[in-house]
DNA sequence: GTGGTCTAGACCACC
DNA sequence: GTGGTCTAGACCACC
């Protein structure tokens, strides 16, 4: 597991560390069952303060993404894999979805925008198209 | 000039503001000559602190969308109508192509990401066209 | 507002609170739109650390039950009351079923734990008799 | 013996054997003069650190219920099936009682607790009667 | 060793 | 004034 933390950046670092472990989990970086790094390690390695990093986990918990194995750490909760991918998908579709709808409603036509929206998937999909077999994973990286 | 102004919303209330200002330039709704309503009297028809009035107002004279006419108040600027049409465009063609970059990036493919497209917009271009028929939808700003 | 916190208790002081706030939502003590009391309004009145508050509040937050309106507090969401009121009756109803379910698994016949059931409710419902024309209310007191 | 052990569960693990040891007393699958598998052995068989069982065994020897024979390990005391069984059922009870206070506390009607209490003993009684037909609820200690 | 909770005190943006 | 975040350091039960 490897974070990287901004502290400058607007979102909390707890939330940044929150929304790294769920991708990682959604990605299968950490997979169920597995112990996550404890929280005096990671706040060493990342020389944030343990509370923070308490946190975060806290967060995580409340969202059913890891549970606390007592005396031993937390690990990756079954059926979190999925979880997190479904939470991923739907807040990226949703994202899009509002996306589209601020700018048809700010004064794009649907014609400029298809056309941003062509030109945007080329764009990015020359990382991707090698991929393109693997169908579930593709462009997780 | 009618503002929304949602206390519990996490975008700062002046920034609220500031958005639905250049908003009704972009439109038309607001022309530049056109004085803005004083800060007391928005302060009264919002019941929101004056100073959060002012700051939002501080912060369009900044990005040179309104300016001052000594004794008599605030005005939108000239050109102002382009300019906010124009900051506007780009944003929300940043965030469009952000937004699809984060689709594809977090896991969704580039025929599911048209498919979303595609709807999106038909959906919404049907409400566009016949408001009245599709009342929720309308006004999401 | 009175909060009741015991910090011998084995229930954490925050947790203490975020259920008392969830009562007070179910009985209609406090209602939608009402402002809490600050964090450290309540941090005085408890002698309690202000984090320990903030914490609290911010687990209601996530539970929908408070929303913050930025710079002004935290009040009581919209439709907070039904909720809590269901999550109270669906917590109650599973505690209920999961002792009667231990009690059958751990010896008693059903003809006891019908007795233990018809003499608890009595002995109980003498204070919640004269409230019986209430229908909703009863005995939340 | 065997003992199922949930380490994600919010109760302690060496509580969690003191519960279950008691439970096989009770229920007679522990007999007074039979002795108890030793903490090395248990621990292995549970993959669980022999500090855990050892402080399982010392919370069972203080209530009672088991006692060191010098140099061949612990036994089940003398009269310990029918002092766990009093114990289970008063327990039982007690927390039966205090759910159905509770219950009435917060807000299900005298009517409601009945009907959930009916429903809940023919559901139980039928599966505790054909055990083999209801799969999942039979073992839910 | 592990996480969970709490206190104390600081700084921030916002109103 | 408001809440939100973070650090620092303590103590606890559990393994």
């Amino acid at each position: 597991m490897f974070f990287s933390i901004d502290p400058s950046n607007s979102v909390a670092i707890y939330e940044q560390i929150v929304r790294q472990v769920k991708f990682a989990i959604a990605e299968g970086t950490l997979c169920p069952g597995q112990l996550l790094p404890s929280v005096r390690q990671l706040s060493q390695q990342l020389a944030i303060n343990p509370n923070t990093i308490a946190r975060a986990y806290q967060q995580l918990q409340a969202d059913q993404v890891i549970e606390t194995l007592r005396g031993r750490g937390l690990t990756v909760c079954a059926g979190a894999t999925e979880r997190c991918r479904e939470i991923r998908r739907s807040l990226i579709a949703q994202r899009l979805r509002s996306a589209l709808a601020e700018a048809l409603h700010g004064g794009l036509k649907a014609a400029e925008i298809r056309e941003i929206v062509k030109n945007q998937l080329e764009l990015l999909s020359g990382t991707v198209a090698t991929v393109a077999s693997a169908p579930n994973e593709a462009g997780t990286s």
